[in-house]
This record gives structure tokens, sequence and C-alpha cells, in this order.
DNA sequence: GAACGGGTACTCGGATAACTATTGTCCGAGTGACTGTGG
DNA sequence: CCACAGTCACTCGGACAATAGTTATCCGAGTACCCGTTC
């Protein structure tokens, strides 16, 4: 079980954000630029934020990405599924109803659902509920507790250019 | 996030193993059968199981696997590591520390851990502290319960052949 | 008749290949700003 | 001096390639059983 990449660039990407001006768009470049991250690809992810409604982006000169709705209205979970997807983690293949096996739910099928996906849901819905409770604007305020002049820091570097 | 397809195949065969007699080795290949999946295949996963202690197994004639401990000493979480890695979800690869935003923990660099990181983790924890909380007793108890006839009836098709 | 040794068939275990998904790159479409011209 | 149209440079957005990870398959190593032989 594994996460893209991508979702730790898009969640320090959102909390950068929510420290610039609202009405300033920061360009995919400039974003990456801060982390030495690669900026086509960061691009992308970007895009998934946008189409999620994240983020909203602009093209053409003074374009670029400014967070779509505030920080304290964006989860962990939103920005997890917009570059992750939504899926959970297990999915039942309904294995059971191949083979001999399914000879047990006959004549009319299993109407339970499989215990093991269920124990899975479980699991799954515990972790997101967990991501849904923080939101970019808990992080920010986190990060500012630990480093004060960071918020600062970043709107500055972020307007040069 | 995605969770490998053997974990669900894992999960049902310590099942059906936990009510097969204890001193009766299942090979790889009737396992599979049951529910129709590719026996060579499984096999690797049981392999997997093995190395984690979750079944023994034995070459030869008469070989097979059974179960190394207990069912109530198998937790979904054994299973799930054992196949898919105990790696956690989110990996933390530190951008904060490159290029400019790195400037921002000189010069002794960042002493608490990222934010970001910290809150994935919790949603982690929670994730398998659910998985471990269940057995694999619990879960054939729960077959049980909604399938009474469930635990002869794959008891006795192991024991054919 | 019992014990022993060799052969054989069977099953796991890891090495190898095919496939899918993620990661990374590139170029075209769209957009706002700038410049020069005319009223 | 102000309004306007044309041009240009800039940025996103999606299409295309490279890489890594997962899924699937195959063959060799090891093991217990069976059978024939010998004491």
């Amino acid at each position: 079980m594994k996460l893209r990449e991508g979702v730790e660039w898009a969640a320090h990407c959102c909390i950068n954000l929510s420290w610039v001006a609202p009405d300033k768009a920061v360009k995919a470049a400039r974003l990456a630029a801060f982390y030495d991250l690669p900026a086509a690809y960061l691009n992308k992810q970007l895009n998934a934020l946008g189409r999620a409604g994240i983020v909203s982006s602009q093209s053409g000169p003074r374009g670029g990405f400014r967070l779509g709705r505030g920080p304290e209205q964006i989860t962990l979970m939103d920005v997890a599924a917009a570059i992750d997807g939504s899926a959970q983690a297990f999915l039942c293949t309904g294995i059971r109803h191949n083979g001999p096996a399914g000879e047990l739910g006959a004549p009319d099928g299993y109407r339970t659902p499989c215990s093991v996906s269920r124990a899975f849901s479980s699991a799954d819905l515990l972790w997101r509920r967990q991501l849904a409770a923080q939101t970019v604007a808990d992080l920010a305020a986190e990060v500012r507790r630990a480093n004060p002049a960071a918020p600062d820091y970043v709107r500055h570097w972020f307007d040069r250019n």
C-alpha cells in the first residue's frame, strides 16, 4: 500500500498557497522551485487539485494557481483523494463466488458482504475520518508554531517574480 | 493507494486453513482451486505468509501449508504486512529540505517532524490499529455466523485429495 | 519376515517474463498584457 | 490625450514516452513415500 508521491507535494503546496495573498496566483514553476521539484510534473498534480476544486487556475501572463476555497475548508482527505483517487485500499474482488466456494452461497448467492472486505473497510473508514479531520489550515498553524517565520518567508519568496 | 490483490487471497486462505484439521497440510494448488485462482501465484503469496511465520510449509508428498499459530494469534495486520509490506502509505521524502524551502530550517535544520508527515502517520496508525484488532479467528467466526455450514463444507472439501 | 537402500513422484521456493500503473516530459490551446495607430 | 486593434509572450492542460511495481509463469531443490532387494 503506497500513496503517490504527488500527495506530499500537493499538501505542501496547499499550505504555501494559504500564506500568499488570496488574490495572487502562483505559477506551477514557482511552486516547484521552492522545493526543487520537476515543474511539469507538479503542474500535472495541480491540475488534479483544480479538477477537484481545491485550487483554481488561470492561464496566460499573471496566471497560476490559488486556493479554491479557504484553507480551513480543505481537508487532507480532499487532497489525497484528488491526487490518489478516492477508491478504497482494499477492493473485494468477490473470489468467494468463484469455483467450489461459490457453492456455499447457493442457491441465492451470499447475502451478507464478505467478512474480509468489511474488516478492511472499517480500517479504511478510520483512515479517511482521520484525514478528513485535518485541514490545510490546521497544518499551516502547526508549521507556524514550529517555525513562526515561515509564513512571511513563504509569502515574500513567492512575491518575488 | 491500493493493496495488492494477494492480501485478499491470503486472508481467505487463512480462514479456510483455520477450519481444516491442524495436523493436515493443504497444498497451494488445492487452496487455489477452491476460488479458481492461479495456483502458482497463490503459492508465491503463501511463501510470503511462510516467511512471516503465519503459515508453516512442507515440501514433498503430503506436503502443503498449515497455520503457523492459532487463528486467534493472527491479525489482519499480520497478513497485510506479510503480503503488502509493512511500510506506511505515506513516505515523507523531506522535500522541505530542498531548494529555498531548506533555508527556512537553517542553520540547524528542521527539528520537529514535517506536519504533513505527522498528519498522515496518525491516519496510518488508526488504520493499523483497526487491522491489528481483528484476528483470523474473528473473521472465521463471522463467516460462520452468516453461514453455519461453511466450516464443515470447507473441511470436507479440503479433505478430499 | 523385517530392515535397508534406491528410485520416483510430488510440492514448495525462488528465478524469470509479461503486463499494468506510476512517474516524467513535451508541445499545443488559451489568455492577458503590451505596443503602435488613429480619432 | 484616449480608445482600439493587432501582436506577442506567458501559463495551463492534456497527449505522449520512460520507468518502476505488480501480476503471472516456469523450472530446480528438497522430501516423503513406495518398491525391490538383502539379511
